[in-house]
RNA sequence: GCGCCCGUAGCUCAGUGGAUAGAGCGCCUGACUACGAAUCAGGAGGUCUGAGGUUCAAAUCCUCACGGGCGCACCA
């Protein structure tokens, strides 16, 4: 199947030089040649190195192989010229003319160009930010928000069922420990003094007594000191379902939903977790120790065995995690995709090795760490800490910094990387920032459309053919590269490869754009260049929807 | 100590075994009587942390060292 236009010249070329090599006797090197796109533009369009890595194989020199495919290309309308050069490498040069329909291919399909079927409709649980319901979302949580919810839009671009999922930790210890800090900031309303008494591990954050006074309207016949230690977990719960919502908002003004909230609560209520335990039990990977029971991770290549419930009957957090695991691979899904927190390193040996012991395919399981974010302000490195309750929320990120810039920020860097966040936002806000670079191209083309309307000129037939300028060649070659970069962010979970690609075309447009005129030319021409300017401003539209990012007419 | 991630320009970061390693910011020099200057053209700035190895070819793969981050609970 056919990608794109320059997939299918790809494609050509690479039968022919095939099929030559097959005239010549030399088999079996199909493998050897693919054509890339080389980074610099005096090496053609395409070019390919099988030469080299053929050479020790068939017993030519590389150049003496690549004379006798001569002539290989003739009669490809898409070619231009082939040459030979530096050691062996060979270098295509594509038509201009040929290249220029992209824009035609583009404007036939201008809201799903891009658009790829290498997913084949597998079916993908994208599972992200899952951030515990006991406090605001940190900044980690917006990245993995940013990086989640653009690899979800782009991996259903190109062919995947995507479904997206939201685990939320509403249940066991940390859940109890919330409400008793519920329970302390309600006693604090009735004017006791809580501070100096504050136990060790309960979070302190201002934000709880937000809730308290929310659960005091609510439920006015409380009485702070007439809570026990019993009635933690509802009130956690109360908080927690509190919370949840405020995160869902939150992420939804983030542009980021979520197919489904699961609850770690409604789970363990459904007795699973006490299914996964005798699953374990019936395959022999459960052991008592120490008045607890372990799983032998250590048989999956885990570091240590892990307790799953724990010597007071109660279980670990693990249990239901690993119910959770089952029960997205019961659900039939293909692919189970995992982004997690930069707190999880040494979560995701256990993971794998639970989900393997119960007989599911852990090739299929695959877990991404999305790094840190560290923050500074200035040249200081701002220490968060929730148990201090001084951290920076993800809502502040979202009103001091606008959503656009971001998630635009968020994206440019491959997830695995810590990355450094100045809070000073200056580039966040301002006009530098690569978010607006890339988002006044659509403006200026907008622009552009709207003289062209008030111009009312008379239309004339587009040949693109018209369209020979080397940087009108360049935005050619981009727009034909659109297909592969989507394919390839999806393929390699790699959002940063699109922001580059965004920045990329719109550094192109602007070069163009101050180096040649659009409207006050011939009318053949003026067609042809409005038609490239409408080819680059739909992808431009898409590459920005595609992250989330929305495309201003005007700025 | 063990594990995972990372180390590329002054800073923040891209980089698919391939040819002369890139972008943005910052710095310097230029460009609007101009479809939008939130722009463009040019310049300075690099022992790709180091040492070995594999390869015709290494920033990229392997080993070791050094530096940084994060993990290593009967917390989640």
């Amino acid at each position: 199947m056919v990608l794109s236009r320059l997939d299918e010249a790809r494609q050509a070329i690479r039968q022919r030089i095939l099929a030559k090599l097959d005239a010549l006797g030399f088999r079996g090197l199909d493998d050897l040649v693919s054509l890339e796109v080389p980074t610099e533009k005096e090496r053609g369009d395409l070019t390919t190195s099988f030469a080299l890595k053929a050479a020790s194989r068939v017993k030519l020199a590389p150049r003496e192989l690549l004379a006798r495919l001569e002539g290989f290309a003739d009669g490809l309308d898409s070619v231009e010229r082939v040459e030979v050069a530096g050691p062996g490498f060979l270098n295509v040069t594509l038509r201009t003319a040929w290249l220029a329909e992209v824009v035609r291919d583009i404007l036939g399909r201008p809201d799903t160009y891009g658009n790829a079927t290498v997913g084949q409709g597998r079916r993908v649980l994208l599972e992200y930010v899952s951030a515990n319901p006991t406090g605001p979302m940190v900044i980690v949580s917006g990245r993995a928000a940013a990086v989640g919810d653009t690899l979800a839009r782009v991996m259903s671009a190109v062919g995947y069922q995507v479904w997206r999922e939201f685990y939320v930790n509403d249940a066991g210890g940390q859940i109890a420990t919330l409400g008793h800090a519920l329970a302390l900031r309600l006693r604090e309303l009735d004017g006791e003094e809580v501070e100096s008494t504050w136990p060790e591990g309960v979070y302190p954050g201002a934000y709880i007594k937000d809730l308290a006074r929310a659960y005091r309207a609510e439920h006015p016949e409380v009485r702070g000191e007439s809570v026990t230690a019993a009635d933690y977990p509802a009130l956690g719960a109360w908080a927690a379902e509190r919370i949840r919502a405020g995160h869902e908002a939150t992420l939804r003004e983030f542009r980021v939903t979520f197919d489904r909230w699961f609850s770690e609560r409604a789970l363990r209520a459904s007795g699973a977790p006490e299914k996964i335990l005798q699953r374990l039990r019936e395959r022999g990977y459960l052991v008592e120790r120490d008045g607890a029971l372990w799983f032998t991770a250590t048989r999956f290549g885990d570091d240590k065995d892990r307790v799953m419930v724990k010597s007071d009957g109660s279980l670990t957090y693990f249990v239901p995690d690993a119910a959770y695991h089952a029960d997205k691979f019961d659900r039939g899904f293909d692919y189970v995709i995992d982004l997690l927190g930069p707190d999880h390193h040494g979560y995701v040996q256990r993971i794998r090795a639970v989900v393997e012991a119960l007989g599911y395919p852990a090739d299929r399981l695959e877990v991404l760490i999305i790094q840190l974010v560290r923050l500074l302000r200035g040249k200081e490195l701002v220490r968060m800490s929730k148990r201090g309750g001084t951290f920076v929320a993800l809502e502040d990120l979202i009103e001091e910094a606008g959503i656009d810039p971001a998630r635009f920020f968020l994206l440019e860097r491959a997830p695995e990387t810590p990355m450094d966040f100045d809070l000073n936002l200056a580039k966040l806000k301002g006009p530098d920032n690569p978010v607006y670079y890339v988002q006044y191209v659509g403006a200026r083309i907008h622009s552009v459309l709207r003289q062209w309307r008030e111009m009312k000129a008379p239309e004339v037939p587009v040949d693109l053919a018209l369209l020979r300028e080397p940087e009108e060649r360049e935005l050619l070659m981009l727009l034909a590269r659109f297909p592969e970069v989507l394919i390839r962010v999806a393929e390699e979970r790699a959002p940063q490869h699109l922001a580059k690609f965004m920045t990329e075309l719109a550094g192109a447009f602007h070069a163009f754009y101050r180096q040649h005129r659009i409207l006050d030319q011939a009318p053949e021409l003026r067609q042809a260049r409005l038609a490239l300017a409408q080819a680059v401003l739909a992808v431009n539209i898409r590459g920005l929807s595609l992250m989330g990012i929305e495309q201003p007419e005007v700025m």
